[in-house]
DNA sequence: GTCTATAATTTGATAGAC
DNA sequence: GTCTATCAAATTATAGAC
């Protein structure tokens, strides 16, 4: 994977979590690191195949960021997700790329919505051990909601602090 | 607004919920009713003219089903609300609108970014009033996260169930 | 209110030269 | 790895007849 490839995927990461799968083309994406749409396909041979590999990378880059820390408490868990959630909408005011194509799922290709069913269940999966006990799956799909649905209230109202008022109240401390 | 005009809407409304705002064309409704596309721009001007004509119709549709009802709780009104999502979600296995176009708002034309940021506001100011009391609004903010989240979450599940789960814990009973 | 016809643009994608 | 050239299809929208 070249510099080109990830500069590529940098501009439909941002094109994604800005307007959903529709809001890029191979044109837009290509004019913007200055080459030509027909080189876009040397790097991606389909658009599909781009948002997949697109939404792989952001899983990756996620679950690095919230890795597990020594001795955390379920506080300590949900409270890293958080911080990771409300760092990428601080950064840039975009949301959740997971979130935005998984709410318009009904029309994206099989092998991108099976990259974003794979980062939920990951989420899902992560934050549960961590949580522990009785209602830990639970509490970790009423975590992640809760972190989606902000981020998308958020944004709509231009807001982080939406973000924060909906969120306080996932951890007791 | 005749009979036409309705269906079409019908239409455009399942469509937006399914794959969002680039989720159809008026050649799709038209030919999903038997018209043509011409025929689609006499009854609505442009798209976002339409988009923002079906997310108006929905919004004042889900006021009236969930309407105050006299003597309730906070968690009456909660529960209402929750009951309201759940029900759009099981009915045809679609997302709230709203939330569909709120998560890919980058793109979205004034017009309809003013009717769904519209929708929030009237949801959170209802809500915040129904439950009452010191933070109320932060409650609402939460609540309509979740709920929002919750849909998304089980659409990228294919799953009601999810949805239960993520919002169990809203009300205390 | 619906039609035919069409314009103007954009899109995803391919072939083949360099 | 990037280019030119091009394709086939789709999209939003308009003009004007019936």
């Amino acid at each position: 994977m070249n510099m080109t490839a990830q500069r590529l995927m940098d501009l439909a990461e941002a094109h994604i979590r800005d307007s959903g799968y529709g809001g890029f083309s191979f044109r837009d994406l290509a004019a913007e690191i200055g080459i030509k749409s027909a080189s876009v396909h040397h790097h991606f041979p389909t658009k599909a195949t781009m948002a997949a590999a697109v939404a792989k990378r952001y899983g990756e880059r996620f679950f690095t960021s919230v890795a597990l820390r020594p001795n955390e408490s379920a506080e300590d868990a949900i409270s890293t997700y958080r911080s990771a959630f409300r760092a990428a909408l601080a950064q840039d005011g975009r949301m959740c790329l997971c979130g935005v194509l998984g709410a318009g799922a009904g029309a994206l290709a099989p092998e991108v919505a099976e990259e974003i069913l794979s980062f939920f269940r990951r989420c899902i999966d992560d934050l549960s051990r961590r949580i522990g006990g009785p209602g830990a799956e639970a509490r970790a799909f009423h975590v992640m909601a809760t972190l989606e649905g902000a981020m998308m209230l958020a944004r709509a109202y231009r807001s982080v602090e939406v973000f924060d008022q909906a969120v306080a109240s996932l951890t007791l401390s």
